[in-house]
DNA sequence: ATATTGTGTATTGGATCCAATCCATGCTAG
DNA sequence: CTAGCATGGATTGGATCCAATACACAATAT
């Protein structure tokens, strides 16, 4: 009956961290990490992930562990097989050339419908990220910089659905899109076609800013595809 | 020693069906299972998949119910809160919207593809199920022949991944396209369209199979945003 | 009477334990 | 020496148990 009220006050003061927003459970917190790890190649393709090694990391049991690397294999980024476990899934030269399609198709529509409704904040936004991308000498950054610049100008279509299907193929293709930024003018065309896409959108050509995207992926591939194909 | 012997003659025996896949997983049952219930609307929105009373169902432990149900919610098919349980997700207005755009875009560029790669197997195999959607009188069947006559000729295009997105986005809607079909005209435009793709496909004109495509998903859009409107 | 607070129950999240399976190593038979 | 098989350790899948949380309902105080 006293020590209650003394429990509720201890949690009151604490409010700045958790604010409404509950902790994570134990298994959102080792998926997002385990996604995180794999999509910035952290973990390379065909590692395995034991789940108690996994579980002794995360000081959890192996449930959540389990949840995770489940919900990682429905989204298509670690294959499991049964009584075998899970490795992170890697992409073939076919795989490639498909999800790249699938990008450009997707990401081209988006932003022909993003342009109409783009606001000012949205191109502040888009160009500091741009710029940021531009400016980085750290290959570690280009990934998240190039992703965050598409993706502020996408979301003015309000298009979630879209978005979480365009969300889903980059996770898995991320890695190869950063190693493809790396390459001797990756960093240096993918700027100069940010810029004319940025600058379509500001112009409002919708069609315009539908194209360079396009191309954009398109010419990303090729470039990753001829990169991969040597590499072997 | 002896028993042994005996014990590999009788697993030999009984290989018809198990063949070379093992026995799936409890939690794939579980997920297969309600993914099928939810499709196909026996599970309706908002309908509460407690762990228990599912695993009791499926004579497992709640183990791979939830897994089933972390799995369902990656999918969208089922949005969850901590601590509170998991719900059958419904979808907006705006969503069904967005969606069907979605599948537009996806669906029409999937059969220009597919075109000039389907064989006389596949054309014969797509008429089958556009026949038997055309005769069913059988309400329970026309969701699942409608998706399969798509698909046979979808699959053509040998673009497994553009696939996976088509077939989760189409998990998400079957149910209110099912509802689409059973309309006053629904099965009648319907059957009249597939007749048009069919041809356009036996035509190997891709462009038009496309555009036909685009209209049937656009069509059957404006059509079920009618109905549900009239509904609310 | 109403708002608030305490309490009990239902339900989910996670930990621990057991069963099923795979795989590597070593043994045996030919 | 090699092919095949048995055996034990490693690893995953599932069951059972415990902890944390939410919600409904009752009790109480103003």
């Amino acid at each position: 009956m006293k020590s209650q009220p003394v429990d509720k006050a201890v949690n009151s003061l604490n409010f700045k961290a958790m604010d409404v927003a509950q902790a994570a459970s134990a298994s959102s917190i080792v998926f997002d990490t385990l996604r995180k790890a794999i999509i910035e190649g952290d973990l390379p393709d065909g590692t395995p992930l034991r789940q108690e090694e996994l579980a002794r990391m995360f000081n959890t049991s192996r449930i959540p562990v389990r949840e995770a690397i489940s919900r990682l294999e429905q989204q298509g980024l670690v294959s499991s097989q049964r009584y075998k476990g899970a490795v992170v899934a890697g992409i073939s030269m076919e795989e490639v050339d498909e999800i790249f399609d699938l990008r450009a198709l997707l990401e081209s529509e988006v932003i022909r419908r993003a342009v109409p409704k783009i606001s000012e904040e949205t191109i502040s936004a888009a160009r500091v990220f741009c710029d940021q991308f531009t400016a980085s000498s750290s290959p570690s950054e280009w990934g998240d910089l190039n992703r965050k610049f598409h993706c502020t100008l996408y979301e003015a279509a309000e298009l979630p659905n879209h978005m979480n299907v365009i969300n889903s193929i980059l996770d898995r293709i991320d890695r190869y899109l950063r190693a493809q930024l790396a390459l001797t003018d990756g960093m240096e065309t993918a700027s100069r076609e940010h810029e004319q896409i940025l600058q379509a959108c500001i112009d409002g050509d919708a069609e315009l800013a539908a194209k360079l995207t396009n191309r954009h992926v398109e010419g990303a591939k090729a470039s990753l595809i001829n990169f991969l194909q040597r590499e072997r």
